[in-house]
DNA sequence: TTCTGCATTCGGTCTGACCAACTGCTGTAT
DNA sequence: ATACAGCAGTTGGTCAGACCGAATGCAGAA
C-alpha cells in the first residue's frame, strides 16, 4: 500500500495548492474565485464577473484567470458559456464519478477489492430500497425490467438497462449519495457488465433481477438483500472464470 | 431529486467534452493528451512532451495546450514541475476525495443522508478490520489512541488524531477503496468532528474508541461493528442536539 | 574523477490583438 | 403599442511573441 498519512484533502479551504511547491498565480486565482463564490453565497446558475474583470480584481493577467477557470471547470465548480459568461455550476454526481472512474482505471485496485465494496453497497441499497421504495419507484423498476426482458439480443440496450435497473434501486433509497457512490464504483464495472451480458441478458441475470424486483415490491428488506447478494455474487463468480482480459483500456474516439 | 437518467460518465473515452456545446480546442487538446498517455501506455512518473512540443504536434498554440494542461492537472491526471516538464500523475485517492468533498459541500445533501452512508461504511469497515487487522495495524491504532488520550485540551491535535484513528481502521481492512470512500465522506464531517471534540476529546469518545480498539484487537468483528455503531451514533445524536450551525462554510485562508 | 558554471529547456506570466458567439438596445415596420 | 430586424458592445476562445525564474545537462576547470 502506497498511501499513508497525509493526502486526505481535509477540505478546509485552499484546494488548489500544489503538493509541495508553492502555488502558482493561477492556483491562487482559482482559490480566489472559489472564495468569491463561497463568500458571496453564489449558487448554481449565478453569474461571475468576466475574465477580464476578475483579472483586474485579482491584479493578474487574463491568461492567469483563464487557466484558473479551466481548472475550476475541470472540477465542475463553474461552467462557461462562450459569449455569455462564467456561471456557478452544480458540482454534481458526475464529477465525483468521473474522478473515481479515473482513479479506478489507473489500475491500483484489483477486481476483488472493487467487488467487495460494490457488494456491500448494492446489498445494503437493495435492502433500503425494499424498505422505502414508493409505488412509482417500483413501477419504474418494473418497466425497466420488462423492457430488458424484451432486449435479448441487443447487447447495448441490455447493458444500458441493466445499469439503469441498478441505479433505480439506488434511487429508490431516497438518498442520492448512494446513487453517486454506485455510479462511481459501478462505472468501472460497466465493461464487465457488458461482457457479462454477452449476447443479451442471460436468463440467470433476468431471473435474479426479477427476484430482486419482487422482494422490493413486497417491501421485504432481507429478501431483497439476499437476492441482490446472489446476483452480485453471480456476476463476480462469472468474472472470475473469465480469461482475465483485465479490461483493456482503449482510448475512446474523441472529437476532433 | 434533480438527477436522473444520464450523467453517469460511463468512463469510456472522451472525458473533457462539454455538456452541450461543441468542445473547445483546449478540450480536444486535453483529450489528445489523455490519449497520448493511454496509447503509449505511460505510467505514473513518465514524462510527456513539453508544452511547446505538444502544441506543435496538435497544431495549436501554447495557450491552448496550457489550458488543457491546467484541466488535466485539476483532475490529477498529470503533474507539472516548473523547469522540468509534465509528468503522468497518480490519480490518487485525494482527487476523488476532493471532488466528493466539493460535492458534499455544495449543499445538496443534508446531514442525515451523509450520516446514513457513513454509518454503513464505518461499521462495516470496523468489522472487516477486526477480521483482518495484522499486529502492526493494531499496534499503530493503539498508538494513535494512546496519544489522543494525552491530548485532552489540544483540540486541533485531537481532531487530527480522531480522523487518523478512523482512517487507520479503514486501512486495516487491506482494501484501499474503503479508505478512499472514508476520506471522501468523512471530509465533510471534519468540522463536525472538530466541534464535537469541543475542548478536547470527551471521555465518551475516548471510551468508545477504546472499545473499538479492544474489539479489533480481539478480532471480534461483531463486537467491533457494534462498538463502531455506538460511536457513530453517539456523534450523530450529539450533532442533532446542536443549534444547527449547518456547518457554515468559510473560505479557508488561502495562500498568497 | 569531481565540481563548478553557463547555455539550454521548460513552465509561469504578461501584453495586445482578433474572431465568433451571445446579449441587449434601438429603430423600424406593422 | 407591439414585434421584429439589426447593429453594437460584451464575453469567451485562440493566437503570437516576449521575458522571467527554475531545473537540467553538458563542458571545461580543478
Amino acid at each position: 500500500m502506497t498511501y499513508d498519512e497525509g493526502a486526505m484533502s481535509s477540505g478546509q479551504g485552499a484546494f488548489f495548492e500544489r503538493l509541495v511547491r508553492e502555488p502558482t498565480l493561477s492556483d491562487k486565482a482559482a482559490n480566489m474565485i472559489l472564495e468569491t463564490i463561497l463568500s458571496r453565497r453564489l449558487t448554481v446558475g449565478d453569474r461571475l464577473p468576466s475574465e477580464r474583470e476578475l483579472g483586474e480584481q485579482f491584479g493578474v493577467s487574463r491568461t492567469v484567470v483563464r487557466e484558473a477557470v479551466r481548472a475550476l471547470v475541470a472540477k465542475r465548480v463553474i461552467e462557461v458559456r462562450s459569449g455569455s459568461g462564467l456561471r456557478v455550476a452544480a458540482v454534481d454526481a458526475a464529477a465525483v464519478s468521473e474522478s473515481m472512474s479515473l482513479y479506478l482505471r489507473s489500475g491500483t485496485l484489483d477486481f476483488e477489492k472493487v467487488h467487495e465494496v460494490r457488494r456491500l453497497l448494492e446489498v445494503h441499497i437493495a435492502g433500503l430500497a425494499a424498505e422505502r421504495a414508493g409505488d412509482e419507484d417500483v413501477e419504474r423498476l418494473a418497466q425497466v425490467h420488462k423492457r430488458m426482458v424484451r432486449e435479448v439480443g441487443d447487447i447495448e440496450a441490455a447493458a444500458r438497462d441493466d445499469l439503469k435497473f441498478h441505479r433505480m434501486i439506488a434511487r429508490a433509497t431516497g438518498n442520492e449519495l448512494y446513487l453517486v457512490l454506485m455510479d462511481s464504483i459501478g462505472s468501472s464495472l460497466v465493461d464487465i457488465r457488458r461482457e457479462n451480458l454477452g449476447s443479451g441478458p442471460t436468463p440467470s441475470t433476468l431471473e435474479q433481477h426479477a427476484r430482486i424486483l419482487d422482494r422490493i415490491r413486497a417491501h421485504d428488506p432481507d429478501g431483497a438483500e439476499e437476492a441482490m447478494a446472489d446476483h452480485i455474487e453471480g456476476v463476480a463468480s462469472w468474472w472470475r472464470k473469465q480469461p482475465q482480459p483485465l479490461h483493456e483500456q482503449r482510448p475512446g474516439g474523441a472529437s476532433a
